[in-house]
DNA sequence: CGAATTTGACCTGCGC
DNA sequence: GCGCAGGTCAAATTCG
């Protein structure tokens, strides 16, 4: 694996949580979330798990009628801020590598920047240049001061024949870039929802090019629209949805279903019209749905409502 | 005709 | 400071 394919894992894939938190079992690295107060333990899949405690091919056996051999396993995150320089190369199972924000976050690290740019550049445009300074040096200190907040991100892998799947939310698509060492594009989508600022890439691995990457960036704040919830079956219909997040594939696969290459195949229905907005999810334990406001496990409710949320008994 | 997509230009951060 | 790469904008174009 040559370093850009390690950069490239470790920028779309930085640990955010391990399997030991997720399970719920003592971590020997404790301090690695310690920085900014934020336990991931009390959050993302750690409850998830929790509330249904079953090793991850039972959840997804038992959630998702698959068994492990069935379903091809790739990656996920959950990108978080303060742990993004704790990086573990999981698809490789390599040596911790120390990774630094990439440039690419550059919007992410400023959400709401983008009113203030297209300010900046119509302001441009209109006074011809001559405010050009002025106007920049508003844009840097305004940046300053949003330069703190970030967006959590979640990206995972998908084997789908369709760039862009359909996940029951609505997106528009406002910018296409080739990425460097990969013959496919990037494409850029925004959630066409008034204020709701939710960002995806959407890229097809240059390594694996039936496998779809898909990083979702912020948190609706709204429901699904409703008239979509039926469209998601086509995308599933040919599209194997892999929901691993990275350390759990390493640590649980790494062992088990992952090493051999390791897969796990089979196809995933997406059923979105399970989820209601904020009210549908797999733990029925109600004091956890308000534990987790907020969280990452909200986040993952509204990126990923069907797959990891939706019980069916 | 409005909504969505395309696409070239532009902006920003980072590494050298 | 410069070049590169990622990310975004917005006019033009296409689509339904």
């Amino acid at each position: 694996m040559t370093n850009e394919t390690k950069d490239f894992y470790n920028y779309q894939y930085p640990s955010s949580f391990s399997l030991y938190e997720m399970m719920n079992l003592p971590t020997s690295t404790p301090s690695s979330y310690g920085n900014n107060g934020f336990d991931p333990s009390s959050y993302s899949f750690t409850d998830c798990i929790q509330s249904s405690p079953v090793a991850y091919d039972s959840l997804l056996q038992k959630s998702f009628g698959l068994s492990p051999s069935s379903s091809e396993v790739f990656n996920s995150s959950i990108d978080q801020e303060s742990k993004r320089d704790v990086v573990t190369n999981e698809v490789t199972g390599e040596t911790p590598t120390r990774v630094s924000a990439p440039s690419s976050s550059s919007e992410a690290d400023h959400p709401g920047e983008d009113s203030g740019k297209s300010q900046r550049k119509r302001e441009l445009a209109e006074d011809g240049g001559e405010e050009n300074q002025s106007s920049k040096k508003v844009g840097k200190a305004k940046k300053n001061e949003e330069k703190k907040q970030r967006e959590p991100r979640v990206s995972f892998m998908t084997k789908s024949e369709v760039d862009h799947l359909e996940d029951g939310y609505r997106w528009r698509k406002y910018g296409q870039k080739a990425v460097k060492n990969s013959p496919y594009p990037r494409s850029y989508y925004r959630c066409t929802t008034q204020r709701c600022n939710v960002k995806k890439r959407v890229e097809r691995s240059f390594q694996d090019p039936t496998v779809v990457i898909t990083t979702y960036e912020g948190q609706h704040n709204h429901p699904i629209p409703t008239n979509l919830r039926g469209s998601s079956a086509a995308a599933a219909m040919y599209s194997d949805f892999i929901m691993t997040p990275r350390s759990f594939t390493h640590d649980m696969f790494g062992t088990a279903a992952y090493t051999s290459n390791g897969s796990v195949e089979g196809a995933l229905d997406y059923g979105y019209g399970q989820r209601g907005y904020g009210s549908v999810n797999a733990n029925p334990n109600a004091s956890h749905q308000e534990y987790h406001q907020g969280g990452e496990y909200e986040l993952l409710k509204e990126i990923l409502p069907s797959i990891f949320f939706k019980q069916e008994h």
